[in-house]
DNA sequence: AAAATAACGAACAGACTTGTCTGTTCTTTA
DNA sequence: TAAAGAACAGACAAGTCTGTTCGTTATTTT
């Protein structure tokens, strides 16, 4: 079996995204981790400590697996194409609990700078991956812009149409 | 003085968008609304209750003040824009606090059904209003589609300067 | 003015929160 | 084989949460 660090980053990787961030209390990520109390504090100094560690993971993972998507075409247009095809993939796969990048912004007060800090982070690397596929700044920021609200309101609404019609509006753009 | 009920919904006005839906306790909603808990339970069932009341209050005063801001041109076009220029005028008046309704939608569960069809209804009415302005609905979708990122990323950023792009996006749209 | 209604403060229930601490058991390294 | 390190279970602290129930005081309405 894994080790308890491991065990713990595993059972958030789930909880954090399908439940949300003050939604999830410690004592049921040690009892879903198997994992003593005092053990998930020797490897994370606080919940906020370990909310960092799990979006950075998140962070590794998601990008890993939109490249992976978004590969099986050399061209441009069709890569951006892809990667809306990726929330819907996505969207069905999590059951529409959209991004939790966005879902923790919402939850998290001024003080945790931290957790913001990534975030923001995330979301200029997903611009980045626009801005390397697109040779036009402005273009690029509008897919990016586009690409957020097809996870949002695809979660709202719990259903991929608007994905679709997203691609659709894209597909008259390029 | 305004009756026990107004001072609790002018409360959570402030406290519900500005600390989050979770965040706030009933305790501290009753304290700065200087409400008897026995009597808050008498005008709210419960706190979710409290919190459908609050998000049909703010649709209408956001409705409200959003007609009032576009209202200052009679052209379809400039109204658009004007929409926009509304996004930055309340991210300036309420701390990059992003939309009450999108920040709620991250914070409950599948259970809270009741609070996720009144943030749907608003979005609905949200989109309907840019299908009135423009005789073209996967356009009118597409502008509905920038509105709600731009409030998100200015949010995410605490900036208006994504806000002043999807202006700039939307001129070269329309 | 009397009766009915509404709001008050405050205590209480019971479950939850994060984080600390104690002491035991297991596993690895020397 | 002995010692060190890691993980274990679980109690505890101090505070939070939502919601209920007191008995008392104001404010209406009849």
């Amino acid at each position: 079996m894994s080790s308890p660090r491991e065990r713990i980053l595993e059972t958030v990787a789930h909880l954090f995204h399908q439940q949300g961030y003050n939604s999830t209390g410690i004592n049921q990520v040690i009892k879903e981790a198997k994992v003593a109390k005092a053990s998930f504090y020797q490897h994370f100094k606080s919940k906020d400590a370990l909310c960092i560690d799990f979006l950075n993971n998140r962070h590794e993972l998601w990008f890993k697996e939109l490249f992976k998507f978004t590969s099986k075409s050399k061209n441009s247009k069709d890569r951006i194409l892809l990667a809306f095809g990726f929330i819907a993939y996505m969207n069905t796969k999590e059951n529409f609990r959209g991004c939790s990048f966005l879902n923790i912004l919402s939850e998290i007060s001024k003080e945790q700078e931290g957790i913001l800090t990534v975030i923001q982070l995330h979301k200029k690397e997903l611009n980045n991956f626009f801005q390397e596929l697109i040779d036009n700044e402005l273009l690029a920021t509008h897919i990016y812009l586009l690409f957020e609200s097809a996870i949002i309101e695809s979660q709202l609404f719990k259903s991929n149409e608007i994905v679709y019609k997203s691609k659709k509006i894209i597909q008259n753009l390029l």
